[in-house]
DNA sequence: CGCAAACTTGATGTTGCTCAAGCTAGGTGG
DNA sequence: CCACCTAGCTTGAGCAACATCAAGTTTGCG
């Protein structure tokens, strides 16, 4: 209906498919679609630098973002990959506390700020799912937490192979997951090197854990070594 | 110890001093305080564990909370120290995903989790106030992100102590912060060993940076120093 | 005053980082 | 269509930061 599209013309895109409609009745979808944008942005693009002013809120439709924060010198955490159906820029802060990137192609749905609040405010339940959806994300980091501070190397990489695995809803045996960010990123997310992903990589595949059949694309060969690895039980002597 | 006091019962609490409250009107504040009852816990007490069934939400009125997650092997990662005015229990999940304990003596205010949901479905403002605070408590994991994926042993330490400082308001020279917490908690807070965090203080305290007067308090001398420590600046040879 | 728990300090060990060098795949232009 | 070229990936050797192991030392409590 009324949603703008910025800057590239989008194709049809199914509004009552978006995540924040989910549940809601017609008549609230249809309040949240009039205050949409919708944009692409290539692969590599950034999307907002930490520390600029922060008037949206946005819902990834395709593809993956993902999100970091830098020390002074350079240093890199990546504190999130996001794909569709996620949002980000929840928090009332007025400024960006991470750089959004573009990982892919990638789809964005664009709300004015003062406008999501004022459906939070206004919409029934509404409130409900992006507290529910908030919470969701800080149980994650709390998770991610753990790793960062008290995980070595290969439960690390074992436990970042599980969660891929996880949100890409797969079966259970030889899953064959999609990554598409590459080693730097993960070794960022991870709290590691570049290096020491490669290694530990090589090491998950001499151990027939996994297969590395192309770029951007992990095999899952033992799911089940997988979880003790990423969970501290056995060690396969990694 | 398990003091369980029916709020009527207890006059010295000034209900309307509860954070959840603040901002809201009289009535609103009456709903909150109907559901509500207080307990207090002995310094080491624990309050709700890891699995357990979370129906509850609860502030934290007075001392310091501390949660925590496990590895099997037995592996700690505090996620966080809840002074008072702050609220846990917020997301919906079924149980808790992490173990509370009290590092001090602590007072809590509890809430039944259904009927704190009421709330947040029928008390205008009161989503919104329970989602500043949750997406408040993302933004500071993701700080934490920051600091166990990829500071040094020295800038985790300085970053623990400004936090410290800030949470209690000093002013900038000379502050005395109280640290309740051990060295062992300090320590699987930030990712380190008790031994790191106490040679990093001493290291720090040789520095003339901060002082160690007694058990539970320290004093801050050089603010500036810290925080250029804390990000990732000059190094003091640290 | 004595005791246990927490803290501090020192000596040694190991994981993952750094630096350095190939390797591979995918994209580009001839 | 193929050769080249570059960015990203992989592997290796040596090293440093922090962990581990082992004493002391202090503190607070009974």
């Amino acid at each position: 209906m009324l949603a703008h599209v910025v800057p590239n013309a989008v194709p049809k895109v199914d509004f009552s498919a978006l995540a924040v409609c989910r549940g809601l009745g017609r008549e609230a979808a249809t309040n949240i679609m009039a205050i949409t944008s919708l944009q692409k942005r290539a692969a590599g693009e950034t999307i907002f630098w930490e520390g600029d002013p922060a008037d949206s809120v946005f819902e990834v439709v395709k593809g993956t973002l993902r999100l970091h924060k830098l020390l002074p010198d350079g240093r890199r955490q990546v504190t999130g990959f996001l794909c569709a159906g996620h949002l980000v820029g929840l928090a009332p802060e007025g400024t960006w506390v991470y750089t959004a990137e573009a990982i892919t192609e990638v789809t964005l749905c664009r709300y004015r700020r003062s406008a999501f609040e004022r459906l939070i405010d206004t919409v029934p339940g509404f409130a409900r799912r992006v507290l529910t959806a908030t919470s969701h994300e800080l149980r994650v980091a709390q998770d991610q937490m753990l790793l960062l501070g008290r995980k070595t190397a290969a439960e690390r990489v074992a436990s970042f192979l599980l969660l891929m695995a996880e949100q890409q809803g797969g079966g259970d045996d030889a899953e064959s997951i999609s990554v598409p960010m590459g080693r730097n990123d993960i070794a960022d997310y991870l709290g590691l090197t570049v290096e020491t992903v490669c290694r530990t990589l090589t090491q998950l595949k001499r151990h027939e854990l996994i297969e590395l059949p192309t770029h951007g694309r992990i095999v899952i060969r033992d799911h089940d070594a997988l979880e003790a690895l990423a969970s501290g039980g056995i060690g396969f002597g990694l």
